[in-house]
DNA sequence: ATTAGCACTCTCATTTAATGAGTGCTAAAG
DNA sequence: CTTTAGCACTCATTAAATGAGAGTGCTAAT
């Protein structure tokens, strides 16, 4: 376990760099930091920090920069959070009208808000849909026996798809599924209505084809759900000046697939989460961190937000600032999927 | 007007400018384009252009490289377009497999391919609903009064809006309301339906409230609606390999406002159309050129296509891509409108 | 009208030197 | 035994100096 003494370095350390992006040395901290302690004191407990893999030379002769373990261990044990202020608070509250009510337009509003508050890149997931509940199911049969689908859930998410029925179904028997769907299925988990489909499938006790048909109804491809603003923001960060590193790390964030991955593998426990560098466990995106909590609806988990930076971000901050996103968008969700269906028009 | 010689001159220099993003000198088109022309002779030549305006110097002692003048005259005057291989009008073609019938997918697609082939920065705008003609509406009600409209174009695009409605209407009413529209209204444009409201408004004949809501219905905002695709490839481009200016173009690549008002005056005249430099009357992005088409849905023009990207920019290519885009774009949606509502289910 | 020749200009890449921040070690002081 | 002062040494960064190269503009000759 670390002292008093190489805890108050260590964290010295970390801020200044986090501060300035310059490594940090032992005059410097010694000047600005009154720990009562000689440069030369700080050089041997720098030495002691490396050595323990806290920290890092970039080359002889120049100040240390912490190492992913080093950043692990000031969020994990020294940084205090920094409160979001009043104003941004407000600000933030007041971004979310009551005129917003579509998920994607408060997916855009979110990662808008956490980019530009962080000065960051935010990204928020959509909400699973498997996690959802069903509530409403319309069909109107299109030429071709194509079939248009609008599905709502229960957080009052619209998907629209429009499927293939091999052959042309009569308009009653659509009707007939529906109501069937409509009355039997309601306020059911989705994931639970996609089982009890693919067990009808295999009993084939109705017709096998209207099966399929909910089968592709309720099957989507989860793709396409995720939401990112501020890509830009990494140029401002001078780690990031020499273009040939930044482009690569441009491509990465162009490839949702891979960062919906790394989310996704962002486990829904309580509270923020962070992932610094390496643990990203994504070669890609190694030089940077990321702050992530799950949102809810009605209590239950259904998305993750946060944001992605530097290694060298703002942990103090950026950490308050997803947990407050996190129960904004919770709560405005929440709110949300008390406005909807209840009864069903014709 | 230019005589031969100096076509041919101003043609080398655009080419080779665009080819290598240097500065081009006399002796080096001496060399490489057989003119019979000593270094000297096209020196002076080179000195006329720049007099006219069509080349700029950097600074003394450099070579030429075309101004937004000269770069109009290439295209205008002197470009041949460079037809797309058929190995590439076969992979674009590829690219829009049956599957895919959602609007939404295929403005990724474009844009997505526009991006891939030319390496520059695709875009496209979705179709443009005012124009779009009326095929369906579904109304769904929901709690405290908000009812989720579904409006189904003719061309298969399908819009979501929850609308609120002041007093709660008995669902008779809306029954009633609904088979009016599909019934009366079904296969006009949106926007003489928007214009037979405000009269409804005006006349005040039926109950206000409900027109107020049909008014509501068939007002959308018209932003949100632009897809972008490679916005890291301008960073490919020498020229703005100096972050500084870069980041500024990349804000305003973001500013999708900013795009859509550029791209709405791209006027929706025949063929493709190239605005060059300032050309596109925006300050923020007067160091990128545009090259635009529109699309069309049963030969109506509903929406703008093109590429974005440095103003030393591959023109002779990318005309005919956009072209091509623009041939191929509207065939898939105009296939996809004639498999589109023809009766109702329920 | 065209071209060869030449002086001149400007950029860019490379070299060289100076600067300076920072370390590591040792020996003295507390 | 811990802390500190002192000093030699190491690199990175910066600035100035240099030279090559590309290109121009002008003049005089073809």
């Amino acid at each position: 376990m670390l002292d008093e003494r190489k805890k108050k370095i260590l964290q010295a350390v970390v801020y200044n760099y986090i501060a300035t992006a310059l490594p940090v040395g032992s005059r410097s901290i010694a000047k600005k930091y009154k720990l009562g302690l000689s440069p030369a004191t700080i050089r041997n407990c720098m030495a002691d920090l490396e050595e323990l893999g806290y920290l890092a030379h970039p080359h002889t002769s120049a100040g240390r920069i912490p190492t992913d373990k080093g950043y692990r261990f000031y969020v994990d044990s020294l940084m205090e959070r920094e409160d979001l202020s009043l104003e941004e608070k407000a600000r933030i509250e007041k971004e979310y009208s009551d005129r917003m009510n579509r998920i994607d337009q408060i997916m855009e509003e979110t990662s808008q808000v956490l980019s530009l508050i962080s000065r960051y890149t935010g990204l928020i997931l959509a909400p699973n849909l498997e996690k959802s509940i069903f509530h409403h199911l319309e069909l109107v049969s299109l030429e071709n026996g194509r079939i248009l689908s609008i599905l709502i859930t229960g957080s009052g998410l619209v998907k629209n798809k429009i499927i293939e029925a091999e052959e042309i179904l009569p308009e009653e028997r659509l009707e007939e599924i529906l109501n069937l769907i409509n009355d039997r299925l309601s306020n059911l988990p989705l994931k639970r209505i996609k089982e009890f489909i693919s067990d009808q499938l295999k009993i084939k006790t109705y017709s096998v084809k209207i099966w399929e048909l909910m089968n592709q109804i309720f099957t989507w491809d989860g793709a396409e759900e995720l939401y990112l603003r501020g890509r830009i923001n990494i140029l401002e960060q001078p780690e990031f000046k020499d273009l040939a590193r930044t482009k690569s790390i441009f491509q990465a964030l162009e490839e949702k697939r891979l960062l919906v991955e790394v989310l996704s593998r962002s486990t829904p426990s309580e509270g923020v989460r962070v992932l610094i560098g390496k643990e990203t466990k994504c070669r890609k995106i190694r030089d940077l961190s990321l702050v992530t909590s799950t949102y809810r609806i009605n209590g239950r988990p259904v998305g993750v937000l946060g944001i992605i930076g530097p290694r060298r971000m703002e942990y103090s901050k950026v950490v308050s600032l997803v947990d407050f996103m996190a129960e904004t968008v919770s709560k405005v969700l929440t709110n949300l999927s008390h406005t909807t269906i209840s009864k069903v028009g014709e």
